[in-house]
DNA sequence: AATATTTCGGAACGATCATTCCATTAACTG
DNA sequence: CAGTTAATGGAATGATCGTTCCGAAATATT
């Protein structure tokens, strides 16, 4: 009975993802998600809900699309180590690829929103805890397998990478330049290789 | 012949760049700016021109009155290595002190922004880069001394060093808490540590 | 005290903000 | 083909955006 949708909701929302990705949340009008969408007004709140729910919808996209294939990656790593450094090229071939300048949709999002108190802070906290638990989780099973030195505990080693990849999602929006990325990067692994030396 | 200012200049730019700090540029209105401030409307605009340009006058506040010692002292320390720490520990300590989830201005305005080509964006890549060159200085200083391992380049050294405060001013901005921090900057710090044991 | 000069309070500007609403259009069911 | 139901286009909402402007207030000089 009813009339068919004019658009794909999928896409629609990857649309509305990448400009607020690019712009974060505030600098972004529904205007420019009605033109980036090609929606109108009111298949945009009927589909979506508002501002707010749109950007927490895109925030999960997000997650989904782009984030947990590269977590997931790591853990599924038979080296973990490997996983490790792989998850960092990751980022940085990203960074220095078609998407300059981005950044992290989450580091964007966590500098832009701080530690406030609403669902969209709260969804942030929740993804940061999860990144580094899965760190932590990487480098215990590298220290059991004997690939990362026992200088320090999972949770130190997982805490200092977690902060090494926000400080890279920062260079990647100011800096996006291979060379000096992979300088940052190949002395933040050297941590977690038996040899001191650089890679 | 003139009236005089009822207002402080000074103290007005400090509220205002106070605010900016906390809330980003887009996030913040001019009435906010006018409460924070005290000012009308008339001074405010008279005064600074507006709001892009009262920002930058706040960028400058915040460097001259945050940024600019932090690095003086390290460049100035007779131990670069300590004075890195210092660095380091100082800006730990202001994440979990009084200015909870302030994070660092230049770091909220460097994702904010992005790498655009206005006045703000130049402004911010030119701390950024001078603030690397700090590193790079203070490095080469402990190499020489001796208290800095060669493992890698100044250069390098100083790229990592960057990412990882870039890193610790995003996590103090969701996650101001010290344990979490020190984790983290301890472990970076191993880098330019002789021995590879933890601070 | 009178005058000149600057600050200040506040109204007003057009533009844009996010959101709501309704009449119209289109498509599936019967 | 007619009827029902949802999607759509677009006008309109009140609020707020950054900015301008002008009359009133206030002070230092004459």
């Amino acid at each position: 009975m009813p009339r068919t949708k004019a658009f794909d909701e999928d896409t629609a929302l990857h649309s509305a993802m990448q400009l607020f990705w690019k712009q974060g949340y505030h600098a972004t009008s529904m205007q420019q998600l009605l033109d980036a969408t090609g929606l109108s007004r009111s298949s945009l709140y009927e589909t979506f809900g508002g501002k707010e729910a749109l950007f927490l919808a895109a925030i999960e996209r997000y997650l989904n699309e782009i984030n947990r294939v590269r977590v997931q990656a790591m853990l599924n790593d038979p080296s973990p180590r490997c996983g490790i450094e792989a998850f960092f090229s990751g980022i940085v071939e990203f960074a220095v690829g078609d998407a300059k300048k981005l950044g992290c949709m989450m580091t964007n999002s966590a500098i832009e929103f701080g530690s406030g108190k609403g669902p969209i802070e709260d969804r942030i906290f929740g993804v940061f805890k999860a990144v580094e638990e899965a760190f932590v989780t990487t480098v215990e099973r590298g220290q059991q397998l004997g690939e990362i030195p026992h200088r320090q505990t999972p949770r130190e080693l997982a805490r200092f990478l977690m902060t090494q990849v926000q400080g890279v999602r920062v260079m990647s929006r100011v800096n996006p330049e291979r060379d000096w990325l992979q300088s940052a990067v190949s002395v933040a692994l050297c941590v977690i290789r038996k040899s001191e030396k650089a890679a």
